[in-house]
DNA sequence: CGGATTTGACCACA
DNA sequence: TGTGGTCAAATCCG
């Protein structure tokens, strides 16, 4: 058993690093003088090692039913994954089966009332400055509550996403001031985003982000800008801790198989699932989430890969569980390493 | 006036 | 029973 693991880590390791290679080569093609015959060979070769890589990885969420809500959900690397049903993670056996308990009103929100049901995923990050912490990661947030927290100065402000009536999206995020340094705020989301309307919303900046840069073209810029996607966030935004547990899936850009309009077609193709390769053209936007990708790769084999070692797990995340951290043992689905949040910077993604 | 925030009360869970 | 998370009425704000 442990050798097929350590297998299935070596193979992974090398589609992986494969993978990025090629990234790395292909984004090295992308310029007006690249055949569009070279750049296809070198995408159909990542698009194979990454399905490879996450052929081995499903075969451990086999089990695993797609999420009701995100059925069709797609990270935004294009890499398809299984979601983890609401409703049956992080449950506690005794809401299980027809056992959901809503809120008192059930008929009105239809908002879970048990606590355990929301803690599908969370996930830590540490925001220096001041900032609207309601926008600071691209969507937008209602605030429903606050509470002093034991052992902490500040009190615990508790937010939900804007279109949870409207659309019932279950996302929450929880800010607090962090204790030693009070500039710093600590953010932990729960839940996934399902609604529309911020996916839209990327769409339409995507869009414009487009026009504008056909624009600049138009008038003669000379510069190449990676004008798409910045990693590492900004000064301001800092993602210093991240980790997963492994019952947590988190899309922030579940893409539902909803029809988009067709001047988003392009990024439609590019976020569709990666078993079917996208035909160039190559831009600018694809040698920005190449690099995004690159970007996703090296973190998923930092974070997962290299750094299985349950010691080097940051324990930031409260979320329940009896498994052990080790990225490798038991079921769960590893699309998350190809989280696109970790790194992806939406304030600068959008100035 | 409608949407967002505040805040005390309620509820689940350990 | 204490603590954290959520609800919902009251209040604020643009």
């Amino acid at each position: 058993m442990e050798k097929v693991k350590a297998w299935e880590k070596m193979t992974l390791i090398t589609e992986l690093t494969q993978g990025l290679e090629l990234v790395n080569r292909l984004k090295s093609k992308i310029d007006p003088l690249a055949s569009p015959e070279e750049c296809d060979l070198l995408l159909e070769k990542i698009l194979s090692s990454l399905d490879k890589s996450l052929s081995i990885l499903n075969l451990k969420a086999v089990n695993v039913i797609r999420d009701p809500c995100c059925c069709s959900s797609i990270s935004v690397l294009g890499v398809s994954k299984f979601g983890i049903p609401t409703s049956t993670l992080g449950k506690s056996p005794k809401s299980e089966g027809s056992d959901l308990d809503y809120s008192r009103d059930q008929g009105k929100n239809m908002v879970f009332k048990k606590r355990k049901l929301l803690q599908q995923w969370s996930k830590q990050v540490r925001i220096s400055g001041i900032e609207d912490l309601n926008h600071d990661d691209g969507y937008s947030w209602r605030k429903y509550g606050q509470k002093d927290i034991l052992g902490s100065i500040h009190p615990r402000a508790y937010y939900r996403c804007t279109h949870r009536n409207t659309q019932g999206c279950l996302a929450t995020k929880q800010v607090q001031r962090s204790v030693g340094n009070s500039s710093t705020f600590e953010v932990t989301y729960k839940g996934r985003h399902s609604c529309k309307i911020a996916q839209s919303e990327i769409f339409s900046l995507v869009t414009q982000k487009r026009q504008k840069h056909n624009k600049k073209q138009e008038l003669g810029y000379q510069r190449q800008e990676q004008e798409m996607v910045i990693f590492n966030s900004g000064p301001n935004h800092k993602v210093e801790n991240f980790s997963l547990t492994k019952e947590e899936v988190f899309t922030p850009f579940s893409f539902p198989p909803t029809p988009l309009n067709l001047e988003n077609i392009e990024e439609t193709q590019f976020f569709s699932n990666s078993m079917v390769p996208f035909s160039p053209p190559i831009t600018s936007e694809l040698s920005s989430y190449l690099s995004l990708l690159t970007n996703q790769i090296e973190e998923f084999a930092m974070d997962n890969i290299l750094q299985s070692s349950e010691s080097d797990v940051t324990e930031l995340i409260s979320t329940p569980t009896s498994i052990s951290n080790s990225p490798f043992d038991g079921d769960w689905d590893l699309s998350v390493g190809f989280e696109p949040s970790v790194t992806f910077d939406i304030e600068e993604f959008f100035k």
